[in-house]
DNA sequence: CTGAAAGCGCTAACAC
DNA sequence: GTGTTAGCGCTTTCAG
């Protein structure tokens, strides 16, 4: 074990008990601890190293296996390379894989995550928050819209950490935000249903939120012009959940002159519209054609499948984690910085939709 | 300053610009920095500190909002209040609502999870622990089965940070384990079934992995018992998805004398079979029962509603969380000294088991 | 009972 | 080019 270098005192070389730390690859490698520090950060701006010194550190940082204390690093002020997500349910069909791949990307950009779950409750939101950012997150990313939280929203646009809202619905000031095109998506599916000759439309999932506001609003857009213009009956509120999905579709069908074709706000309502219309004994896609919205893994294992517009949901969580990490530390509250991103989604054609059934005319 | 109270100077009490540290709370109550940590830390055992001090101190740090700096305080080897969470796929349907279940628990007790995706690959399981042990987390929960990647059990095994296993799938020697009762379960199943006048069975998801592995024992076990032991062609293999449940199903139809009752390893795996058996024109559950296992938050909204096996998922996500913090850290790597906790699962009967067809007997 | 002081592992001025 | 020297905010001896 002697080589050529350091023989005697020989100090906990072999023992990977004792997490080692730069003074000790100092000692090994024979110069001082700053000097690591500066080969390991590649702090090559600042100070040239001499090739020869470089690389003996960096060969012995190796050899013995050491990892920087990303704790000592945070404390002194560097980046923590932590990355905070605020997500009202982990477990939403929607949301678990827009975590997923967030993570993904953070982690290809050497970040760990740090989960908030929010559970629908609005004072949680803001206390994780306030956690994250304790946590010194080098940057928070925002899942889904949080705007029945007025003041996490100030908390957030005020915050010294960056923040990107992925799925917020809209633009917003002074925190960048990457959407997906709701108009865009709610046309190509309004479209198809017309294609087939639908001309009596329902929607489930009228509510205050971001994307599924937009979406409505993009339905009854569409429509009217082209001469559709839905009436108030054939919007219905819903949670969004298959339970509000099946609650929805009832409700929809029981007026007089039900639709022919129904467009949810989202897959996980229209998940319960199926199961609510199986119930009803109401065939699918002969009496009744179903597009859902964001095309979850579950969409396509639906019975039937699901036709539904494709949410790119890796795109957006890449281009987020991005924008959270690229963007300068300071730069997060300047209103006028920010940049909102809109993203075109797909449209996927499976088995719920077909042409609409014959009337008394 | 004059406590009558402080009037004078009032240094930066309104400002909340800097995050304070404990040495601006220490000047704002006249009182030493270390006190300031003393009365905050509840050091009552070592030292006792006089009531009117520690409620000055209290007051000053509640007033000011200050937040102690968890990077200082894991830098001093303290608890850095971090749960490290590894699990292969976080958008599963089992696991998603696992991974919220823990991060609840997680919270209640004021700890931050650390999420670390495995995506079924390897090596990443692996670099996931480094990753979170470097980030020092005082505990890692692992979600799942993670047997196929042998160094890694090596690794968790010697761990300095106590681990603890949920869904393993079995007890495991110097790793804490919490796992559901799969013979109970699957049992459970076979009754409800056999009461039906069911005397065929078939089982999708064969696999080495721990749940789905116990669960494919118990059914040859407890059929066995019954003097209905299986045949080869009635297990049939499976990758635990929608897409391998639909595969799996079938084949398991495809032979000579199909199963008029059929359980699947998980309620993923019977979405998929009853995708299949939706394609095969097989009514269920008159022509054919099915019965899953996890309870996921989908199956009862399956068409039809999916009888299922109920995991409890927050109970065990609750005493794992539990588990590995309350676990010594020392502690971890010494065999023997393990728990290997076993919970009862549930029995929910929806809607896709029925009496057996009759036959021509 | 409380203050002073020494670090935890690291980065970033400063020196030579 | 490289070593020395301060701290980051906190816990924890050690002195009073």
């Amino acid at each position: 074990m002697a080589s050529g270098e350091h023989n005697l005192p020989e100090p906990a070389a072999r023992a990977p008990e004792r997490t080692l730390t730069m003074q000790d690859i100092a000692l090994a490698s024979g110069v001082s601890q700053s000097t690591v520090s500066r080969v390991l950060n590649d702090s090559v701006t600042t100070v040239p190293i001499a090739v020869e010194t470089r690389e003996r550190v960096l060969e012995t940082a190796a050899r013995l296996g050491y990892r920087p204390n990303p704790l000592a690093r945070g404390l002194r002020g560097a980046r923590t390379m932590l990355l905070g997500i605020i997500v009202r349910e982990i477990s939403d069909p929607f949301f678990a894989p827009a975590v997923e791949a967030v993570s993904v990307r953070a982690r290809e950009l050497s970040y760990s995550v740090v989960l908030g779950s929010a559970h629908s409750r609005a004072d949680e939101a803001i206390e994780l928050h306030a956690v994250l950012e304790t946590r010194h997150c080098d940057a928070i990313i925002v899942l889904g819209d949080m705007r029945d939280e007025p003041r996490l929203l100030e908390d957030l646009a005020a915050s010294k950490v960056p923040v990107v809202a992925l799925w917020y619905g809209s633009a917003l000031a002074g925190i960048d935000t990457v959407n997906v095109d709701n108009r865009v998506g709610v046309a190509a599916a309004i479209d198809h249903l017309t294609a087939l000759g639908h001309r009596r439309f329902g929607f489930i999932g009228e509510s205050p939120h971001g994307d599924v506001r937009e979406r409505r609003a993009a339905f009854v857009e569409r429509l009217t012009a082209l001469g559709l213009a839905p009436d108030a009956e054939q919007i219905v509120p819903a949670h969004n959940d298959p339970a509000g999905g099946v609650e929805g579709f009832r409700r929809l069908m029981a007026h007089g002159e039900p639709p022919t074709a129904v467009i949810t706000a989202t897959d996980n309502l229209a998940i319960g519209a199926l199961h609510a219309a199986h119930d009803l004994r109401l065939a699918i896609p002969a009496q009744l054609s179903l597009v859902g919205f964001d095309d979850i893994p579950l969409a396509s294992f639906a019975a039937p499948p699901l036709t539904t517009v494709h949410n790119p949901i890796a795109e957006m969580a890449s281009l987020g984690v991005d924008l959270a990490i690229a963007r300068p530390a300071q730069a997060s509250g300047r209103p006028g910085a920010t940049q909102n991103h809109v993203l075109a989604p797909g449209f996927v054609v499976r088995a719920t939709t077909g042409p609409a059934p014959h009337r008394g005319e």
